[in-house]
DNA sequence: TTGGACCTTCCAGCGTTGGGAAGGTCAAGG
DNA sequence: CCTTGACCTTCCCAACGCTGGAAGGTCCAA
């Protein structure tokens, strides 16, 4: 147990904590994504360790490139127990094919980029494949 | 010849031509990537064949994946006779690197989640590996 | 009491368009 | 000549997912 059950945190400990920054975390609220949370005398937002879970939980969604719309949509499922694990599997190949889709994409790029890097010699000269191709619009 | 030397074109006509939207036509102008065109009597930007190769230009080195920066370096290379092929080159390269980084980061993505869609079973009960993968940060 | 580290809210901007409103221009057809 | 409809003009807003900064309040320690 790296928390107390009762442990309270500031923004900026929650965000330590979370890894989320706490610009990150008021945009979270103001969007609605987390729950408002309570506040201190001083008007400071104060976090609890579920708090903090569910911080820790967006972040880890967010880092494997889930949009906001399914965090949210992950969150809801997460909190609500009687999901059906199909729709977070759903959720998810959806998202693994958007993903493959945007790698597709960025993967004929290169192969297009690389045969231009390749076809040019690169040196003190002006004549270039690449500017050719680009004014052109050769495709080998 | 598709195009006679003395064509003038709308900017729809030059959209057509060129691949790039007559929104993007005015974007890219209102940001300095192209020269301004000359206007008609009625108001309207009147591109010429020369124009419209620029707009191919662009359109094909961003279909390349260029930032709009790099777009701007290298029609100012194009528009060099006394360039050198390695500035051009260099260029190319260094986008390439970046392709590269951005294809690892997606694929290490789509492994974790890949990974998550293969454990969850997806039927009607709620036990998912997924959702506890979010919750507790196991990386497998 | 003073400093400095933290917090607060609000506003603005990043990049690359797309959408749409409100209005001007132009060519063709009646 | 007038209308119609396709095109053009400028301008502003939305999207994404935050980040930065300004102006000011709170808290703790020396």
């Amino acid at each position: 147990m790296t928390l107390a059950d009762d442990v309270i945190m500031t923004i900026g400990e929650a965000a330590r904590e979370s890894g989320v920054t706490a610009k990150a975390i008021r945009y979270y609220e103001s969007i609605g994504l987390i729950p408002k949370p309570v506040r201190t005398g001083g008007n400071y937002r104060a976090y609890d360790r579920r708090a903090v879970e569910t911080l820790r939980f967006v972040h880890r969604a967010r880092s494997l490139g889930f949009a906001m719309e399914d965090v949210q949509r992950l969150l809801s499922l997460w909190q609500d127990r009687g999901r059906k694990s199909k729709d977070v599997r759903t959720l998810a190949q959806a998202h693994l094919d958007e993903l493959d889709a945007k790698i597709l994409a960025l993967e004929s790029m290169r192969h297009a980029v690389a045969q231009l890097v390749e076809a040019c010699h690169g040196d003190h000269r002006p004549d270039c494949p690449i500017l050719l191709d680009l004014a052109k619009g050769r495709r080998a």
